[in-house]
DNA sequence: TTTTACCCATAGCTAGACTAGGGAAGACTA
DNA sequence: TAGTCTTCCCTAGTCTAGCTATGGGTAAAA
């Protein structure tokens, strides 16, 4: 077992907004599809994710709304505003270029 | 001016480990170094990189010692201790590991 | 002698991910 | 029919660690 992978402070938002481009998702579906596509390495908590979603609304870049899943059960869809797609073009090349300015820093012998 | 990059939270150890890989510095000489080192992009605030030294010291990463510098000046060098090396290591492949796992989330259309 | 660059450090704030709980309801199984 | 599993939601409280703001001291340059 190798040691648990926690998902990096301030990348969570960005995770969920690109799981959510894709189209309206609830909680519980976006957590395993960012388990499964990080290949099983990305764990996202519900303890996590339920009070990011709920930052995220206030942010107005999500909304929200109930209806039955696919396993005809209570859920809650959540759907990218408009404010919601820029922030992710935001985050992203934030995320982008800080990742590009770590590795010029620990590839120089 | 675009807007300030933090340093995201987890990779300032790291950082700074990686500098000291390359022999023993002081504190200001660290900062200044990530700061060329990422061109510009990231900048480690005083308030946050005494703190992380200190705790560094702590955990037995690093040891200290206090001499003048190249400006004549008083400070305090720290140079990797044998577990600094190792946690490098460890936090060099971790890092690697999540960027990896992110990129397949954020790749995926 | 005033300013600038160098160099150290702490207190208090804050964001946000975590652990550890507490439900409820459909579906399957004994 | 009861029991358990899976799916789905949520909150309280903790903790890490980077931030702002502040303070101080010394050598060199203007």
């Amino acid at each position: 077992m190798g040691k648990k992978t926690e998902i990096p402070p301030g990348t969570l938002y960005m995770l969920i907004l690109k799981t959510l481009a894709g189209g309206a998702m609830h909680g519980y579906g976006i957590a395993q599809r960012i388990h499964l596509l990080s290949n099983n390495v990305l764990e996202v908590e519900e303890g996590s994710l339920y009070p990011a979603l709920q930052r995220m609304l206030i942010k107005g870049w999500l909304k929200a709304e109930w209806r039955p899943s696919e396993n005809n059960r209570r859920a809650r869809y959540y759907t990218l505003t408009k404010s919601g797609r820029k922030q992710l073009g935001m985050e992203l090349s934030e995320f982008a270029k800080v990742v590009t300015a770590i590795h010029r820093v620990i590839e120089t012998a």
